[in-house]
DNA sequence: CGCGACGTTGATTTGCCTCAACGATTGTGG
DNA sequence: CCACAATCGTTGAGGCAAATCAACGTCGCG
């Protein structure tokens, strides 16, 4: 069923069962709200198929989308989660998906349960850890341009599932800016 | 000796022992480098005192600072440190520090000898974690006076520490820019 | 004192946003 | 199956915020 999961570390058969027994899965369509900014945060999200977004809502009503997710990513407001406030990011569907969700009392008491997978958990976080830096990193030294062949490089698999809006909106540009910018790299 | 670094959690007298046997003290001067772009990263830093930076040198030799690091902070290039690949950042002392440093190998068996440390840096990891977030929101989302604003409120501590044209290196923008921003904000 | 480090101010340029209009494509109801 | 609307991307004109380039005031220190 979720198989993709943990395919990364090896797990035994009753491990196996007892983890994927705290697994739901949910199946969205394009549109649909998984997760909504003001909320509790109670669970995490892990992509089968399909393509989510997460946004944040500004004070002038800007949306800004801080991650895409598609099959074997991990999606929640993890800052939410962790510390269990309300969520300041909505997370929707932009592609009809499959998902498997897992709250965060289940997390805790598998991995009392199952050292091993605290292990797993903590060099995932590592990953996405050093996936914002460079992030950041990108924000701050790189121009439109660098930004958008960066992100097509980067993710040449979400750029087939998301609109060009989706990707203006992640890269921080206007629709009309990064239309520009597409045209002069086409030239080059 | 390192007292800051886990008052957040509860050890033995043994653990504690055991755990700073691995602690190596270092004295640093302003202007010393503690890591090197380009060198493979062994270690990660706790500060005890005094002001440190990580950041990155791009293309055209500017440099952006990612992150301040004031005491009871941890510090290191952890994209390279976590993934064992070679530093794309540089940390070095702005002020007079001390700190304690532990080498990832220490770590890996630490977490090993103690699995209630795996936790404690899990839960760090989610804090950082949650801090990129917010920096990638603001980032996106906020107005140079806004993000200047945010800096100043969420870090008094570190403001004290360092100067104007590191505010301007961690913002993304000049000095010069900078310099009006702060002009404008004294005039309200 | 004289020098370098730091911050400020002004003039000009540049990149992006805003507003507006308009093709192209997709979807929908008659 | 076609007509029409909605969605999406593109293009142009004008304005604004920040970068760039340049000069200068101030402070601390050898």
């Amino acid at each position: 069923m979720i198989s993709g999961i943990f395919k990364d570390i090896s797990f035994s058969q009753k491990e196996i069962t007892q983890i994927e027994s705290k697994f739901e899965k949910l199946t969205l369509k394009k549109g649909d709200t998984l997760l909504n900014a003001g909320k509790t945060v109670n669970h995490q999200y892990f992509i089968n198929s399909g393509c989510l977004r997460t946004y944040f809502v500004d004070n002038s009503a800007k949306d800004h989308i801080i991650q895409f997710a598609i099959k074997d990513w991990w999606i929640s407001d993890y800052t939410a989660f962790f510390t269990s406030s309300k969520a300041i990011m909505t997370i929707d569907c932009i592609q009809d998906a499959s998902v498997c969700r897992i709250s965060k009392v289940d997390m805790e008491s598998l991995y009392i349960e199952i050292p091993r997978l605290e292990t797993f958990f903590r060099k995932k976080m590592e990953g996405a850890f050093a996936g914002f830096q460079k992030r950041i990193i990108g924000n701050l030294s790189q121009s439109t341009k660098e930004k958008y062949s960066s992100f097509i490089s980067t993710y040449p698999n979400i750029e087939q599932s998301v609109k060009n809006y989706h990707i203006a909106s992640y890269l921080g540009v206007t629709t009309e800016t990064l239309s520009r910018v597409r045209k002069k790299l086409v030239q080059k």
